[in-house]
DNA sequence: GGCCGCAACTAAACCGGTTTGAACGGAACC
DNA sequence: GGTTCCGTTCAAACCGGTTTAGTTGCGGCC
């Protein structure tokens, strides 16, 4: 009942009758070794059933054959978020390919510099994707200080050697609030991710814009936290005093909290009041009324993003990764301002 | 501006004057070295500022010094859940103070297996969780036969020679179904998960038994994906003929889509229909009206698994943990049946 | 004084690959 | 016929730890 010892280097080497040195040149397809020869290598390697140590192989060539993901949000936040189960799905997709492997770190944020560091100093991984960039991010100069490759997910505001891929909120948002415009809405009103993040940044100035070149006020605009409770708050605030005709949330989440909310105080939607959200999160199409929201594509950018990593890994520069833009999705949450309410 | 290179055990045996096999005694704590010279090594081993290199001891003592977590779920389930996030972050806060790592892979079904021995065999893991346990689950009879270490979230519906973190759905969803019929229901149907999933199955059977126990009939059920697609799907087939005056959802996904279309169809929650979820989700307690549901606890559950698996590649025989029981959390999503709809 | 036993330590093998330096043999060249 | 050169192959070093088999020095014992 003793596990088979599995073969290695040396077994093959002594079945094809040749030096270890050879089979480990024949298998990684170097040159100056006789094709027939390597013929007999690869088929003694077949017959045991070998297949290398990546143990073995990751301490003599340093590597780890492995690429790092940290999260620094609070577990509550990411329950609740579309975004990154749907990331991962596709980095693995890129990476299962590849031989690699996605590690994993999940950490307060106080001990975020702690993860990459520990990442780096154990050689656990050879690159992380950057994902949820604040302003000024500080992990950009970490990584380069840490002397690890990475991709980020959208483009950080500061400069930053690493490629990106460009994922752009702005289009989306602005789709969405031209769609209002073309409604009739004049006083639309934003519930914000905190600025502190990029993506919430970025969206804000995206609805701020698209109302500016339309002519219309951007004064309306409520901080949350991305989290149903901040959205639900946000939004009370938002109706209580001058109310906005449309609601834009930076995402889905906050959307139906907020929806909810109208629907307590007997604000009608879309009657008397449009919203729309962002993520088309699975839930989106299936609350009452159905959201109208900004798709997004998640799968494809962390594949992506793994295909960036890689490469940079291996040596070449690597240029920034275009993506396709966010769609809209209309549904029934938004319709035509009312001449007055 | 070339990388510093990180000493050696070798370093720190010159320095302290010691050979390279003492120092590994030293720093493993093992009998054999003099007060001393430990002393002198931990002091030559902190001025050097050395950590080992996991590498080079993972390939010698045949450990990877990681755990492994295979989802076969589909992206898109997968980004609706809550479960998982907090589970991960759960684990991470159990692994990473034992300088363990977790690898994840996420699979399309069909590779779950090969997703296994891909860990395996390439020794990337030293053992690993087992989620979303189904009925009769092949990846027992697999990772035993791989003589892979896990431990399973719930307890599997056949033998096991693994431990597991003894989550029991049943008490929350009994919980619910006695609160409904307090409140005088008494046709409480349930919307539930796939069949073939055990906390699919033994929510259901929950629900049926504690029906079963107060004497009501447990005939409306219809079997869902824990979609919110397949949630609305199966509410409106409810409630098309012989309407329930509560249901009793398998988790809030579905919980939620049902609500809406419920409001959809004119029905009025709680007043004419109640309803319960699974899960507490984030959003649960923002939607309208206010769901109730049951509050499970997967950051525990994600730690003591973590514990329990550690243990179990540490050479121990693990019991199973138990864990407390989920919590039912009343919201105005469940109000008293009226006497006569 | 010689022997035994034990604690403390060293040298070397080992894990399973990659990579370097040198050796070998045959063909080409002068 | 001897030198050069190249393609092919091997032996050994290396990555950085752990572990085993010895070696050393010292105190106790008879």
């Amino acid at each position: 009942m003793t596990r088979p010892e599995r073969p290695t280097i040396n077994d093959v080497a002594r079945r094809a009758g040749v030096s270890k040195g050879t089979v480990s040149f024949a298998l990684n397809g170097r040159p100056g070794v006789a094709e027939e020869t390597r013929q007999r290598i690869l088929d003694a390697a077949r017959d045991l059933g070998w297949t290398p140590s990546h143990q073995a192989r990751a301490l003599s060539v340093s590597r780890a054959f492995a690429v790092g993901l940290v999260l620094a949000r609070e577990p509550e936040l990411l329950g609740a978020d579309p975004f990154f189960p749907a990331f991962i799905a596709g980095v693995e997709r890129t990476l299962s390919d590849r031989g690699q492997a996605l590690v994993l770190q999940v950490v307060p944020e106080a001990e975020e510099e702690a993860g990459y560091r520990r990442l780096a100093a154990d050689k656990r991984v050879d690159g992380v994707f950057l994902l949820d960039l604040r302003v000024a991010d500080p992990r950009i100069a970490l990584l380069e200080e840490l002397g690890l490759p990475a991709v980020t997910i959208a483009r950080p505001d500061g400069p930053s050697g690493f490629p990106a891929v460009l994922v752009d909120d702005r289009p989306g948002i602005a789709a969405a609030v031209r769609h209002l415009i073309e409604l009739g809405h004049r006083r639309i009103a934003h519930v914000a991710g905190p600025a502190q993040f990029r993506h919430g940044q970025v969206r804000r100035e995206a609805w701020a814009q698209t109302l500016a070149e339309a002519g219309l006020p951007a004064t309306a605009c409520v901080e949350a936290d991305f989290s149903a409770a901040g959205g639900a708050r946000a939004t009370r605030q938002l109706l209580e005093n001058d109310r906005p005709t449309a609601i834009v949330y930076a995402n889905d989440l906050m959307a139906i909290a907020g929806l909810s909310v109208a629907q307590e105080l007997g604000i009608v939607v879309p009657g008397q009041l449009s919203i729309t959200g962002f993520d088309n999160t699975d839930l989106a199409a299936y609350v009452s009324p159905p959201l109208t929201t900004v798709r997004t594509d998640p799968y494809l950018w962390g594949r992506a993003a793994a295909d960036a990593l890689l490469q940079s890994i291996e040596g070449g520069t690597v240029d920034d990764v275009p993506v396709p833009p966010a769609q809209l999705v209309v549904r029934a949450s938004t319709a035509p301002s009312l001449p007055s309410v």
